[in-house]
DNA sequence: ACCGGGTGTAACAGATCCTGTTGCACCAAG
DNA sequence: CTTGGTGCAACAGGATCTGTTACACCCGGT
């Protein structure tokens, strides 16, 4: 598969509203998040808007308005943008019900799933580690 | 949904092989080993293919066909079965090139694909401590 | 009270991937 | 040479993701 790219796009915004709020804008339009990351404004709102659900960010209407970061980058991990963005598990069980009759069909999708969330377990671990702003420092490096 | 499925219908092949062997059974072909995962032997025997090519099972043409493992199932991890099937990783990078005039757009590509591979990493290790023999015996469990 | 810039969302197209299926060439043991 | 099974190509159907257009709605500023 083509992996989904909703990680990236939302860490990308949520790096960039980081940005801009250290220079001075606070607030910043889907069109100008979506000039930096180069793709269509409506993808950017449905981005944001998962993070705004999550409580990352916050949107204001009317004129002059735009999204602003919730939190301090340095209290926004990855893990909960994943979380946000409700990225798929990594890996998927049967499509159809494997055999009954057979004994690893009957017991192998509980075993499976065992692992797995072993797995996703090690993931969330990881992925709490790094904030935005630890994404925002490497991302200046460069 | 939607991950694939793959490395769980691999797995749970190659479980289904090892119980036979541990039943007297040395060589089962395609079909009976679909019957078992309840799919199109033509599905298994891409699954299985991929696991003869990483050396993880070996075939037999003919008459009297089939499959059988290639080491003992203590010998085979996880991590072996994700590779031989060539799952893609979790997270992918933006599909059209981010803004390079931007100071985010220009390096937080290069910033994202290193979280993203401690994260597989990670997702690594645990697969790695997993043996198809462990499959088995917490299929035989259920 | 109106204006206008921006959000929220639905609907749709194109691309890609995955599963499942059919069909057929090829192989080797008996 | 027969025959059961593999190897592989081709295709259909479904799902998902990105990207795009369109439009209702919101609310600060005037």
């Amino acid at each position: 598969m083509a992996a989904n790219s909703r990680l990236t796009i939302a860490a990308h915004a949520l790096a960039w509203l980081a940005l801009a709020r250290r220079r001075g804008q606070e607030v910043l339009t889907s069109e100008q998040v979506a000039a930096s990351v180069n793709t269509n404004p409506v993808i950017l709102r449905r981005s944001l808007g998962d993070l705004r659900r999550a409580g990352l960010v916050t949107v204001r209407h009317g004129a002059g308005a735009g999204w602003s970061l919730a939190r301090e980058p340095e209290a926004i991990s990855l893990l909960e943008v994943y979380d946000a963005v409700d990225a798929h598990p990594p890996f998927g069980l049967h499509h159809t019900e494997p055999n009954q009759e057979c004994p690893v069909g009957k017991g192998i999708r509980p075993a499976l799933s065992g692992v797995y969330g072993r797995v996703e377990q090690a993931m969330r671990r990881e992925l709490a580690q790094t904030s935005i702003a630890d994404v925002l420092r490497e991302t200046l490096v460069h």
